[in-house]
DNA sequence: CCACCTACTTGACGTACGTCAAAGACCTTG
DNA sequence: CAAGGTCTTTGACGTACGTCAAGTAGGTGG
């Protein structure tokens, strides 16, 4: 990761041929490689995991959940918003986020071997 | 990550139940994270790529396809050894590599929030 | 308008990661 | 055994990441 940190727009689901479909080229692996680093933290799974049981829930209620600080998770759900798995919408005086299921069955489907 | 560095054995598939099942307790959580991180990394997916495409691959043939050192590369598949993606077996001068498809759709299943 | 609450941003700290050069380990061929 | 090729390990360097404390922005209610 030493090299020139590439800033990429990842907030759409990916859109590229499953890794094990053919060699893969460097921008196509950037692509999925953000996204699984997104993903690729216990912290962001469990909060994605509360968000996939419940429809919506807020930070208030995420944080107490995972055991950190609101401005730690507040970070993580920055991280999975810029990969495009939650969104959050303001209502009053909290903040509800939902997750994006289509983007995370798109990077599964990009891994799986078997699906295609 | 600052949190104390807990070493698991990860040589194995995931086995546990999909993050849109329930909530993620925080050692499953952590079992899926340490795998998926050592997926998020664009060397490894292109690598893991080349793997899938041949039957069996050695490091000298791996290290020009990515533009890499040797020892960089060899790095790699170690982290995708320790993740159980790959392994590789020693045969004349040459140590051959070889994917594992199963390791890599166990992942994708537990990420997937149709598949269950 | 003034407290007050929720959520995000900033700064700082320590740890982990990716990379390479150099040295070591392993095997083969003369 | 010596020479050479292939991989891995070690050490070092710079960057990125996760975490929190503190400060700021946005919204509500007296």
């Amino acid at each position: 990761m030493p090299k020139a940190l590439p800033v990429i727009d990842a907030t759409a689901p990916v859109c590229c041929a499953p890794v094990a479909a053919a060699p893969m080229g460097e921008e196509a692996a950037l692509e999925v490689a953000v996204r699984l680093k997104a993903l690729a933290d216990p912290v962001r799974l469990r909060l994605l995991s509360l968000l996939l049981a419940g429809e919506e829930v807020c930070t208030c209620d995420l944080a107490p959940a995972v055991g950190l600080t609101e401005a730690t998770v507040s970070h993580h759900l920055g991280q999975l918003k810029k990969a495009g798995f939650v969104s959050g919408e303001r209502r009053g005086m909290n903040v509800y986020y939902r997750a994006h299921r289509d983007a995370l069955g798109a990077i599964a489907q990009v891994i799986d071997p078997a699906c295609c």
